[in-house]
DNA sequence: CGCTAAGTCAATG
DNA sequence: CATTGACTTAGCG
């Protein structure tokens, strides 16, 4: 029999659109992001009208993901190898149930122009820089056994973690980070430290102004867009569930950086 | 009822 | 898996 404090709508279909289950399954996840396989996992675990049909309904839940600009694809780092990309949901869009309903919102969330074109700017900076962080070692004169992208590991988020990484010999400038295919000079400047060295690292990603209020804890996780400096956490608000909340003012939850135009 | 968000089908990369 | 377009369906004010 169906559990009681368990969603369950058995076989009828949830009152919930693709993007809000979408939403759903990346919000619940710890990362706040998930490849799509992970998607369809939770939906499928929990609503059970979606174990039929799985060809129809996945192929819109791929529609819905390329052409809503509330969700983001993260590149996948090299040192987690699997299938697909990462989706997250944009940070200026969490709010984007504030109506009430989860089948169709008031309005569609959609990035300006110039707001697609620098978060496609960095997303591909972030490509780069997980080429950077976690390419392979140049070949190590001595048989290391720890040697690898250990800094994958979340133990330890210390500034100077970063900088036993082994870089490859190219030039490390941020036009060498967004242009993806230059092939980079080799043999130059000498390479300055890479703020961009301590993605992925909480602590360090937090620290960097502007943040906004005083961070008295570090935030012991950091969303995908947030390494991307797109935004800066509200202490103490960060991991709240949007769907849970509907009626929260996402201003308690996030503080844009100037970069990003709230929208 | 009208507007437009959401869902479907499907070609294409 | 991801992107896109053309078209239908259906929620909400």
């Amino acid at each position: 029999m169906p559990r009681p404090s368990r969603e369950s709508y058995g076989d009828q279909k949830p009152p919930y659109s693709y993007i809000s289950l979408t939403a759903m399954a990346i919000w619940s996840s710890p990362e706040k992001m998930l490849p799509l396989s992970d998607i369809y996992r939770f939906i499928t675990e929990r609503f059970p009208y979606y174990r039929r049909n799985t060809q129809r309904w996945q192929n819109s839940l791929r529609h819905n993901l390329s052409f809503n600009d509330c969700f983001i694809k993260i590149p996948r780092r090299p040192d987690r190898p699997g299938k697909g990309a990462y989706w997250a949901l944009h940070p200026a869009a969490l709010d984007m149930f504030e109506n009430g309903s989860l089948l169709r919102r008031r309005k569609r969330f959609k990035l300006m122009k110039t707001d697609k074109d620098r978060l496609e700017n960095e997303l591909a900076a972030l490509a780069n820089i997980n080429r950077f962080m976690f390419a392979p070692p140049p070949q190590p004169a001595v048989p290391d056994t720890a040697v690898g992208p250990h800094l994958a590991q979340q133990s330890a988020p210390v500034a100077g973690t970063t900088s036993q990484v082994q870089r490859p010999k190219r030039s490390f400038t941020i036009e060498s980070l967004i242009s993806p295919d230059k092939p980079a000079v080799e043999a130059e400047a000498p390479a300055a430290t890479p703020p961009v060295a301590f993605l992925y690292n909480p602590v360090a990603v937090a620290a960097p102004a502007p943040c906004y209020g005083s961070l008295v804890h570090p935030p012991s996780y950091v969303h995908p867009s947030l390494v991307m400096g797109l935004v800066h956490p509200h202490p103490g608000f960060y991991p709240q569930h949007p769907l849970e909340h509907p009626t929260a003012p996402a201003s308690n939850v996030f503080r844009f950086s100037p970069t990003l135009r709230s929208v």
